[in-house]
DNA sequence: CCAAATTTGGAATATCTATTCCATCCCTGG
DNA sequence: CCAGGGATGGAATAGATATTCCAAATTTGG
């Protein structure tokens, strides 16, 4: 009973454990119970509301195995683990249909209902970042900004947000960082030094302010590294890089959930390449 | 056969639908079935992954019940109604766990597996502003920032962005703003004006300043609308309102996703109905 | 290349879940 | 107040689904 393939333990405790664990048994796994770790891997999602045999078909191999697999993971079998899964769903899942069926009865358009309105679009925005994003632009984007002297900041209106959360942060991290506003402040441009990088955030309509700081500076060989919410973006041309972050808007109104959270992993990595490397 | 409850068309085809078709039925139904919808409405999110006995238990009906109930809806039992759920979670379920160890495998802590891990926190931080928003103080919130002549507005820091959007979005819709910027602005208390308003931000470790000047704003009767990550916030004392949005952390960073969502509900709510009362 | 140990497939079984059925109860209309 | 029709609870049944078992196949170590 000592010689199973690896029985640690008792269950893991939550979906991430049980992915560490998965990890850490590596390819020590026997073909079909491979099977087993790799499908999982790439369906998670879909142990919550499947049978044994919906998932070992998936797998490629017999419901046996898959219940094998499951023991080798520590759990007593597939039910014990799929009830982990259901679980962590039942927690963690938003009921917005329900939510926003229930609030347009009742006198619809109150705080209440754009908040869940305001939050399904904010879901859905991160969704489409994930979908969209291309993980080699972004490292390079990062690589960019953290070989930067002085990273400077512009964005304007409604992408004056992300710029300062940005900035607080790039702060906070000691990165020498300067916020630029362009209202009716010639000296900008003289800010800039060779060495330094420029970071652009501007939506559409364009900040026509944001948009030629970034060409002057583009001109000048200095790295632009753009944030937009579309690739058509006049930045195109003198950015390095052009990120994109699409929004779902509520009627008229959005709130830039995918563009701050770009912003966000964006500082951190840079914070945290730079503290290496010093 | 015909005489039935309610035997329309078919089954519903999606969970939107069969919500309309529960509206449609309104109270029609006899009580236990009626018991049925109304813990259906409130538990949507429970029915992929639970048994009718589960839901029955939970409407406080027998099984035979719930059955029942899911024949009057248009299926032919509860398995079919599941099936419909299942499928639709199948369908939007973005998978960022597996994502992130996927990532995980390659090189840890690059750019991109931040941003899978910032995206993934905000779906939390969305999901528990939803599941802890007080639907009725949000609405007193926006009463009173809707009745303020100008509404003053202050944030430093991290919450300095939330604030700034605030402002954006209440200037674009033409509501009386000021955003207050208290370093070294003496003048900042004599701005406001009696019949004026006041929406602070702090999150912890709250900045001085801004508690100091809710606290005289509250001290001179003017209203103070507050938001922060924790209902531990010193302003509870002084604030008419205190709006709560925590957030889920990366390490030591976090995306303001929520408290963002909330300001910016807020800020349209208030829009809204000023707009009308013109 | 052989023997031992491990893994595998598939069928048999145990368990759990959905579904039906019917005696009883409760309303409703006369 | 008394039928009569629908609604209800609970048990009985049918159907899935998980789980185990073991003979056959495969791999491993010497």
């Amino acid at each position: 009973m000592a010689s199973m393939v690896n029985v640690q333990a008792g269950a893991p405790g939550s979906v991430s454990e049980l992915l560490d664990r998965l990890d850490g048994l590596g390819g020590s796994l026997p073909k079909r119970l491979g099977q087993c770790a790799e499908f999982l891997r790439h369906n998670i999602h879909l142990v919550a509301v499947s049978t044994v045999a919906d998932l070992a078909a998936g797998a490629g191999v017999q419901p046996s195995a898959f219940m094998r697999f499951c023991q080798a993971l520590g759990f007593s079998g597939f039910s014990e683990m799929q009830a982990l899964f259901r679980a962590e769903y039942t927690q963690f899942r938003p009921d917005y249909e329900e939510r926003l069926s229930q609030l347009r009865e009742r006198g619809s358009q109150g705080p209440e209902w754009l908040a869940a309105s305001f939050a399904e679009a904010g879901h859905k925005s991160l969704v489409s970042l994930m979908n969209s994003l291309d993980g080699e632009r972004l490292r390079r984007a990062a690589a960019v900004l953290t070989e930067a002297g002085t990273i400077h900041l512009v964005g304007l209106r409604r992408a004056f947000a992300i710029v300062s959360y940005m900035g607080y942060l790039l702060d906070k991290m000691r990165v020498p960082t300067v916020i630029h506003r362009t209202a009716g402040q010639i000296e900008s441009d003289h800010a800039m030094r060779p060495g330094d990088a420029l970071f652009a955030v501007s939506f559409a309509p364009f900040s026509q302010e944001t948009l030629e700081l970034a060409a002057r500076a583009g001109a000048r060989g200095i790295p632009v590294v753009a944030l937009s919410d579309t690739a058509d973006c006049p930045m195109r041309d003198c950015a390095r890089e052009l990120l994109v972050a699409r929004e779902v808007d509520v009627g008229a109104f959005r709130v830039p959930t995918a563009a701050l959270t770009l912003a966000t992993a964006l500082a951190v990595a840079i914070g945290g390449s730079r503290e290496n490397s010093d």
